[in-house]
DNA sequence: TAGATTGTTAATCGATTAACAATC
DNA sequence: TAGATTGTTAATCGATTAACAATC
């Protein structure tokens, strides 16, 4: 095992591994080789093991990897087994589409509270999280200490909440707001999600085929 | 200008690019050279001018680029002016979010229409696009010939679903579902949203920070 | 003109792939 | 055991960065 600096490009490969050897698992699969798991993938059987071999020596020769416990070992590279807590700032539409579809327990993330400053949504229940007013939002951090924020509110406000929301102790953010949210804290980190880039790759392709 | 097939890492930065450089003209600056983008972006100026020299030269010696000019030159290379049309298939919450919040005009999409199953959706309107029996979809595509479809339906309807657009001659997808479509039919391209990488992603941030 | 900044070529760096001894 | 497949080292390939002549 080879001890440096993981690349981003590892990183961002890892759940996808992590999608793949779920998908087997659940269908009973019970090993699989780097070579008919890249086949499934469209990626070398070389690439998968190199890239393993960061973390760990997970299979064996002659065999390849057991399924579920490679599933479970990268679960655990990726923290899913940490409880990591988390809460959505603003149930409009797409926080509450998150909410209602979104699987985060399947990801290890548990989901206490759901935060909106609209009074018609205050009080309600969506999947059975509550949504809170905005203004419980600072005494609730410091009782629970969620560790990422799902921010869904309106662009405009989105980089001052964040501030605030750091200043609590919020140490991630999945921020679907489309404004590229930054900060000089350390140790805390954005997930900036921009659906525009992914619609326009898209339209890149189709214009040139 | 060289003439060689474009790298996935260079059409990935052009959405980016496109961000940033929309940012600047809404902000009224009328020129920017490839370093001073490059310090707002945190990438090399080097490499700004090496992936704009895959598609022409777009700057001026001594001065640097015009905003205007090269906004609407990577818009160009995008297809944003192609006058592409698409429709939202599955108007849950997603579909229902993406109908609102999203502006598909903005990055050159025409939307013309939504599809949902649900009778109670259909034949109601979302900011100004009328959702329509899915029964309806088959007609319509032949009649209107959209290019891309945004997929925000259940899991187990979404190849199938996809296939049938295929037929129908629907070249790009936009695909929410989380399950990762295919199909053997040259010239079709999809854009699958995992939301689950990235919030797995920022899970593996901060459990080793 | 002089200074600034491009587009491009060359150099470097890192990521991917190939090869293979080790071993289950 | 023999065959299969790993983990790792070395080779290749491609992407990023540096350098600089061209020129606005």
């Amino acid at each position: 095992m080879k001890r440096q600096k993981i690349s981003d490009a590892v990183i961002h490969r890892l759940p996808r591994y992590y999608r793949y050897l779920d998908d087997l698992y659940n269908k009973g699969v019970e090993r699989i080789s780097s070579n008919s798991l890249g086949l499934r993938m469209s990626i070398t059987a070389s690439q998968i093991r190199q890239d393993l071999s960061c973390f760990g020596e997970f299979g064996q020769q002659g065999y390849g990897y057991n399924v579920a416990e490679l599933r479970a070992e990268i679960g655990h590279i990726l923290g899913i087994d940490n409880g990591h807590r988390i809460i959505v700032v603003g149930a409009g539409h797409l926080g509450h589409a998150l909410l209602q579809n979104f699987d985060f327990g399947k990801v290890g993330f548990q989901i206490d509270s759901a935060f909106d400053r609209s009074p018609e949504l205050i009080g309600t229940t969506i999947h059975d999280v509550t949504i809170r007013s905005i203004d419980e939002l600072p005494s609730y951090v410091e009782q629970y200490h969620p560790d990422v924020a799902v921010l869904t509110v309106p662009q405009n406000v989105a980089q001052s909440l964040a501030d605030q929301l750091i200043d609590m102790g919020i140490r991630g953010f999945w921020n679907f707001t489309n404004v590229e949210l930054s900060t000089q804290v350390p140790g805390v980190f954005f997930e900036n999600i921009h659906f525009v880039d992914t619609l326009l790759t898209l339209s890149y392709r189709i214009s040139r085929s």
